[in-house]
DNA sequence: CGGGCCGATTGATCTGGATCAAGACGGACG
DNA sequence: CGTCCGTCTTGATCCAGATCAATCGGCCCG
């Protein structure tokens, strides 16, 4: 119950002015949609392995992800991570009440955010009830998903976990145009690890394993083919169960 | 990401329309302070053991817990339960913009629940930024108490785990009067289990563990006196480290 | 083309917690 | 006061996944 841990929405709830905001688009935006007022938005590039903001900093922006990716961990006072979500594309990271990152983001590939000032954006959720609508929406979303990852943490077994991570991903993420059923992992092996309370190398073993039983293809180290999606879900659901 | 999970939010960031519901109330309260309009709030009773509600069922009522509790999980299709929270006298349980609810809640005591028209609270949160906004800052509480049971949840070791559990409920339970360490925990064993991701063999075993360090103190099967919270704190930060 | 580096995979072993099984406690009720 | 039943605790065993260790593979850079 640390106080604050910044939130994280997705582009389709949010008003106009903030979906219409493009790399291309001037650096400040007016939306004629919504009353929200002139954003200044600047962009930030990150190296692969960068940190964007640590757990701590001072919040001044949200950053909307414009290309590449990033990884939402909690640092433990052991050196463990708890990878707490990822973020990618049309993402929002930074929404929320507090003045401070309760998480550090470290950029997945080469990275742009987008900046958002923080303060006008919460100033018009008081004034606008369909700025404060969304951000409720936004929020609720959010948790589903916490929900379901609570959910996937707690499953015991290796392999309800990663079918339900991939059958999530899936769901999420970008495919790469042609195939749907091929779905982009970025990330690392640790990361998907500390995000699913597991190790490296079980999640190594457990691709392995699903591959073994033709469940998935793995087409190269960042993208995995699902042939047996069914077979996944089934294991996402009945974790750690006998059959 | 299963659509909408039902929220349940704190008292202490509620119109006060809502915080001056009381059993003794009537059933129709009028708000002077903010916008919501006259709500009209029955109480419902319920056994120990009961389902207020259960994934699936419609949803149309917001539930205030008048007393008593509740515990509110996800069944899986293996007969497993996964426990995303508790809710104790104060807590509301059932906002969202979802039509059915998304787990189900079953009463920890005899429990006590005041019925709030979702409707009517959804539809003054269109109309009013104020309420929206206290929606969404609920939300981004709940939120953060996902994250931090993420946080739990995917931490090796029980220790660990009950650790961050024993200090979790310190945090929010309401302490029997007199003596502010001493921690209600009204939930069976096995519900506690079910939180953590474990069983509940381990989690009696772990308390006695807890008990032979001179870490807690077990008043009764429903009260725990916490003698070293600093030695839990390092246990529920440091997780499964070797000391 | 060849070396160096980082991450992924695979192998071998160990262990914490699950599981199976039995007993202890305690409240409800006759 | 004693029985019953559900819950909690304790014990013994087993196994999934952690850990330790080695190899493989791609990628960058010279």
């Amino acid at each position: 119950m640390l106080p604050g841990y910044a939130l994280r929405c997705r582009m389709n709830v949010l008003p106009p002015c903030l979906n219409s905001i493009k790399s291309e688009a001037p650096a400040a935006v007016r939306c004629e949609a919504c009353p929200a007022p002139w954003m200044h938005c600047s962009v930030r590039k990150f190296q692969k392995g960068q940190y964007p903001f640590s757990q701590g900093d001072a919040q001044g922006y949200v950053y909307r992800v414009q290309s590449g990716g990033l990884t939402l961990f909690l640092s433990l006072a052991n050196g463990r991570r708890q990878v707490v979500d990822f973020a990618f594309p049309g993402d929002l990271v930074g929404l929320g009440s507090h003045r401070q990152f309760q998480f550090t983001a470290q950029a997945i590939t080469r990275t742009e955010l987008r900046c958002i000032p923080r303060d006008e954006l919460r100033l018009q959720s008081l004034k606008d009830a369909r700025i404060a609508s969304m951000l409720y929406e936004t929020a609720a979303f959010q948790l589903e998903e916490a929900y379901d990852h609570i959910l996937t943490a707690g499953q015991r077994g290796s392999e309800g976990k990663l079918a339900a991570f991939l059958l999530a991903m899936s769901r999420r993420n970008v495919h790469h145009g042609d195939d749907p059923a091929v779905v982009h992992l970025p990330m690392l092996r640790t990361d998907i690890a500390d995000y699913l309370g597991l190790t490296a190398e079980t999640v190594s073993r457990t691709f392995t394993n699903f591959k073994a039983q033709g469940l998935i293809k793995i087409v190269d180290q960042r993208h995995v083919r699902l042939i047996e999606p069914r077979s996944l879900v089934r294991l996402a659901n009945a974790i750690a169960a006998s059959g």
